[in-house]
This record gives C-alpha cells, sequence and structure tokens, in this order.
RNA sequence: GGAGAGUUGACCGAGCGGCCGAAGGUGACAGUCUUGAAAACUGUUGAGGCGUGACCCGCCUCCGCGGGUUCGAAUCCCGCACUCUCCGCCA
C-alpha cells in the first residue's frame, strides 16, 4: 500500500504512476474522496464517543434521580455512537480498499511502457556459437531425456499438464544448482531459511499478490490458506506487525522453498519442458532494509544474482524493467535473463524488485527511528531456481548429447565434470 | 478427533464493570556516583489515527481476532484463530 499522507499531498505523482503503469488514474480521486468522507465520518464519531466518555465518568459520581437524569441522556447518545462509528469503519474499509488498489511508485528511471519496454542495462558473456561447434543444438527437454534427467510424461500421468518428474541425474542437478545457490547467499550475508509453503490470507495479500493476478494463485478453500509461489510471500511474513532494529544494516534471508504457479493466463505458452510449470523450487534472497538503503540494497540483490549466473557459466543479460511490467508491489525490477540456444531467445532466471515500503505497510513490519515508527523497505530476488536447468543443459550441450559441469557445482555432484546420456 | 489451560506493552507479569492505556519487574535510554566500567540510586520509555498540527496541545482507537450485553468492557456473554498439556489416531 501506498502512503496516503504521499496520496493527499502530492495526487499527480501518484497519478502519474498509475499512466506509466498502465492502470486507471481516476483510481487516486476516487481514493481522495474516499479518504475525506472517512476523516468526515471519523470526526462525527469522535466527537460523539468524546462527550459520551464524559458523560460516563459522571455517571459513575451521581446518585439518584441526577443519575437517572444522566443514564437517560447517555443512553440516547450511546445508540447514535454506534451507528456513527460503523459509519466511520466502513468509510476506512472502503478507503483502503481503494488504497490497496493502487500500484507501488516507481522509480525514477523505470522505461515506461509494458512488457517489451524493457531496457538493457547489460549483456555478459556470449552465446557459444554452437553450429559452428558442429552440434546439432538440442533443446533442454530432449537434452534431459537424453541423461534420463526429465520425465514429462509421468508428470503428466500423475498430476497432469506442466508437472514433471526429475529423475536421477536431473534430481541431483537440482539440488547442486539450489545448494550452491543457497552457498552463494550464505556468502553474501544472507540467512538461510526453510519457509512454509501454505500462508494464510493476511500474508498472501501484504505481500500484494492477491490484486491482478490473483488467479495465478493456488488456494485451499477448506483451509483458508495460499499455496505460495515464492518464499518471499512466507519470508515478507515473518517479521510482519513487528518493529525491527537495522541499526547493523538490512536483515537479510535466504529462503529455500517449493513453488506453485497456477499459470493461468499462459496457456499455450511455454508448454515444452520445464520452462514453465506449476511446482518448482527456488532460492529466494529476501532482505527488509531502510527504506534510504533500498536502491543499494537492490543494486547488491542485482550483483549477488550476477555472481551466480557466471559462477555457472550461462551467458546472460540484464533487463530494467517497463513500470507497466512491475509486480504491484514492486518500485523497480531487474531482470536477468539467460541466453536460451533452442530458441535463440533470452529466458528469465532471476527477477529482483525492489518494493520500498510498500509491502511493509501492508504488513505493518516498521522501525523505531529518531522521529517515531517508519515502515522498513523489502527487496527480494532469485538467486536460483528449477528453471536454471534449463539454461544449463541447453548452454554447456556437446555433440555427444553429454552435459559440460560447471566447476562450482562439481563439489555438489560428487565431483561430476560431465554428465553423461544414458543408452 | 476428544478434554483441559491459556493469549495483556520490546520481554515477563498483575488486573475489582467506571478512579486502567493498564500495577510491578526486566530490558533500553538519560542522569547521579566512578579515572573508566560494573553495581547502586533517580528519571524517561507502547502503538495507530484525527484535529489546516513539524513542536506543544486536544481528542479517538487498540489488552489474540470478530460480534454481543451495558450509560460505560482488558474485566461479563457468544463465535473464531493461535499456543500449551493430556488422551486418541496416523507416520
Amino acid at each position: 500500500m501506498i502512503d496516503l499522507k504521499l496520496l493527499r499531498s502530492t495526487p499527480d505523482v501518484v497519478r502519474a504512476s498509475q499512466v506509466a503503469r498502465g492502470d486507471d488514474p481516476s483510481v487516486v480521486d476516487r481514493v481522495l474522496a474516499a479518504d475525506a468522507a472517512h476523516r468526515a465520518a471519523l470526526q462525527e464519531f469522535e466527537t460523539a464517543r468524546a462527550e459520551q466518555k464524559s458523560i460516563g465518568k459522571d455517571v459513575a459520581r451521581a446518585q439518584g434521580e441526577e443519575k437517572q437524569a444522566l443514564l437517560a441522556r447517555t443512553k440516547a447518545l450511546a445508540a447514535r455512537v454506534k451507528e456513527l462509528q460503523a459509519g466511520a469503519d466502513a468509510a476506512a474499509a472502503q478507503a483502503v480498499e481503494l488504497a490497496r488498489s493502487l500500484g507501488n511508485i516507481p522509480e525514477p528511471g523505470v522505461p515506461a511502457g509494458g512488457e517489451d519496454d524493457y531496457t538493457v542495462v547489460k549483456t555478459v558473456g556470449a552465446p557459444r556459437d554452437l553450429a559452428a561447434e558442429g552440434i546439432d543444438v538440442q533443446d533442454h527437454l530432449a537434452i534431459g531425456e537424453g541423461l534420463k534427467a526429465i520425465d514429462m510424461e509421468r508428470g503428466a500421468k500423475v498430476s497432469g499438464a506442466r508437472f514433471y518428474f526429475l529423475t536421477g541425474i536431473g534430481a541431483r542437478l537440482e539440488l547442486a544448482v539450489l545448494n550452491a545457490a543457497m552457498q552463494t547467499a550464505l556468502e553474501a550475508g544472507f540467512s538461510p531459511m526453510m519457509t512454509p509453503t501454505l500462508v494464510r490470507p493476511e500474508v498472501m495479500a501484504g505481500t500484494g499478490f492477491l490484486g491482478k493476478h490473483a488467479d495465478e494463485i493456488y488456494r485451499l478453500e477448506r483451509d483458508d490458506l495460499y499455496l505460495t509461489g515464492t518464499s518471499e510471500v512466507a519470508l515478507a511474513g515473518y517479521h510482519s506487525g513487528e518493529i525491527l532494529d537495522l541499526a547493523d544494516g538490512p536483515l537479510r534471508y535466504a529462503g529455500w522453498s517449493a513453488c506453485y504457479r497456477r499459470e493461468a493466463g499462459s496457456a499455450g505458452r511455454d508448454t515444452r519442458g520445464i520452462i514453465r510449470v506449476h511446482q518448482f523450487h527456488k532460492v529466494e534472497m529476501f532482505s527488509y532494509c531502510r527504506p534510504e538503503d533500498a536502491a543499494a540494497e537492490h543494486a547488491r540483490f542485482l550483483e549477488t544474482e550476477e555472481r551466480m549466473l557466471q559462477a555457472l557459466e550461462l551467458p546472460y543479460r540484464v533487463i530494467d524493467t517497463a513500470a507497466g511490467d512491475l509486480g504491484s508491489s514492486a518500485a523497480r525490477k531487474f531482470d536477468c535473463e539467460a541466453w536460451l540456444p533452442s530458441q535463440e531467445r533470452w529466458m528469465e532466471v532471476t527477477s529482483t524488485s525492489n518494493c520500498t515500503t510498500f509491502q511493509a505497510r501492508r504488513l505493518a513490519i516498521r522501525e523505531r527511528r529518531e522521529d517515531g515508527n517508519e515502515p522498513v523497505a523489502t527487496v527480494n530476488g532469485t538467486i536460483g531456481t528449477t528453471r536454471w536447468l534449463v539454461a544449463l543443459l541447453e548452454n554447456h550441450q556437446q555433440a555427444d548429447g553429454s552435459v559440460h559441469v560447471p566447476p562450482v557445482l562439481r563439489p555438489y555432484l560428487g565431483g561430476l565434470e560431465v554428465l553423461e546420456p544414458v543408452r
């Protein structure tokens, strides 16, 4: 949720934000109206309530007829107070609901526009010229099947489309990537966490995932719980309602979890292999920091992601996502995209967002500052996922169907230097 | 699944329907003492919001959450969530 005081004092900033995101700027005026209505109703209630309390104190002291007279007066007032309170509560709920529909204000420098209007920040490493190496390019699924690493058919049999089994070396490779990711995060100062993947509605809502993209999320109706699409949700909820001490720097966590996504809006997209699936694993970095440090923290996240990509010897580029493609919580988002040889395109493998105080405001996560308690900023970013296997298999494929193993992964694979096809 | 106990401020913990935003303690902060520190002593110290309100000031809300009774609820009643203990079931 954005700061209502900011909205009142500089509504134009918020209108501009809505326009940049491709959202409706008139919501701003509706929020302002609802906010004004709320404050008016609140005033009325509070005045009446103050009178009621003051009479109440006299009642306690009065005796006999005087007491009866006071009681008669305040009885009528009590009913009115109750009505006014209901009105004020309703007005507050309406204002908050409207305000919550506003996305975060993009950072200066974020490109305007939609999904295709990103700017490329940099490109690191060069895709191999596989044809020149005499390699008949295979996609990750063909390679994975050759290694007996991926089993889509049985995934579908057991769970349906977009489900899979990682088998044998595939399972080991995923563990290796995630372990290396966790190690990289650990070295960057993140504290490892194994997190719940089922969360309460208020936590899911607090992270901003129940807005426009709510139908992307699995929900267990009987238990009123949501399956998380990233451990960001649990890690953001971890300190909800708390007042933190950030005097020693940001609180940094690295969460390892299964992630669940309905992929409701992506029918027909990335249907082959494990690029886009309903369930995968991810190590996610998350930090709570001071708002003034958030941009620097965000840069640090990106740097850590790049270190991991470089260690895995993957060619990649970094894009600065356009306003319209930001999640509702994000003020800025950098994606790292690895090269995908089979499709000759870039594929998102990490995404890091600076959510400024947007999530913390909803989740009531604050820090005690000299001039009172202020919401903290939250930053999140990917350091490794199952999808990375796609990039690894394709970029490190060799003519005989085997796959080169980057040295950083070898300790997690019993020293294996090459993954050999199973015949 | 059954039975019982509980949920109060950063933490522990007391709380009679009005004098309770809440005793007491711990912690934190400031001061006295000390060459310095510790100890001791003194003081300060919950959150959110409204009022054109940064400071001062006034008011409202918050004692797990939601509702009810009452002129008035941390205190009484109902529902829900969570925690703990015991029993059962499963692994």
